[in-house]
DNA sequence: ACAATGCCTATCAAATTATTAGGGATTAAT
DNA sequence: ATTAATCCCTAATAATTTGATAGGCATTGT
């Protein structure tokens, strides 16, 4: 279980945007991935996703660039991560109805609560930082 | 991020084990495959790993097979877990000390706390249950 | 006009995960 | 003692996912 490049990477990235907010001008997506290191050509797959998302804004042209689309204290953490890597699912038993699938087989269904305990409290640690938050959160140690 | 069949298939491995716990007899890598529908030489590896990590012992030979190590109550999800698939580590700079790594490049640090908050969440739940509470806990839907 | 930008798709490379294969070693039952 | 059932171990391979690169198009401020 860890989380891929593309959910770090987004939230660095959306993070960044969040620290630029108050500029209210587009922000290049080479100046973002040149502060966050992170790969030009990857990143911007990461940003069409985010936009088809409705997370951010962009603008084309010259001097354009990627906006949040709302303030930083309105996107969670869960919003960019289910954005970038879908909804967290941590086993298909979990979302698949049909007891026949899964659940016919002896014990299925014990450990099928535990992934549904698991992935509910994911969620809401996500959901319960916004940008704002982990921007102004003070930083802890390990 | 989501559990990989080791996790998974391992968490009922544990808890067909714990479910014959009570017969004191060794359980067959064969018939638990057979009765969880999984491959039995990806099966084997996994329980090679269980051994390892002293949550199952083993009895060789006709009549062998696979025993837990401790009551159901003394095992958690988190041991099982991590006996397969190691620590919980949702990005590396949550474990890398060194504040060259990650806390240079601006925000990450912000990101870093939330991967610590999301993971501190799920090692509490995974060493909440115990294949006992599995067992006995009333299946939840959805 | 042109340079700076985002938009989009396809492809490739690398890493990880899942599976299969095959030969050993041990032991209960006969 | 032989045999069949079982765990032990390693290597090889297949499948999938992830990360990155490439290249051309569309838009827009200067």
């Amino acid at each position: 279980m860890n989380i891929s490049t593309k959910g770090r990477y987004g939230l660095r990235a959306m993070l960044d945007l969040a620290s630029h907010y108050q500029d209210e001008k587009p922000v290049t997506l080479s100046s973002i991935a040149k502060r966050q290191r992170i790969s030009e050509g990857y990143l911007e797959q990461l940003m069409m996703l985010l936009k088809k998302h409705h997370l951010v804004t962009s603008v084309r042209g010259a001097q354009g660039g990627y906006l949040l689309s709302r303030p930083p204290a309105e996107i969670t953490a869960g919003d960019v991560y289910r954005s970038l890597e879908g909804p967290v699912i941590l086993a298909d038993c979990v979302v698949i109805s049909d007891p026949l699938y899964g659940c016919n087989i002896i014990n299925t269904c014990a450990s099928r609560s535990l992934w549904c305990r698991l992935q509910s409290s994911i969620d809401e640690v996500l959901n319960a930082y916004t940008l704002a938050d982990l921007l102004k959160d003070p930083k802890i140690d390990q």
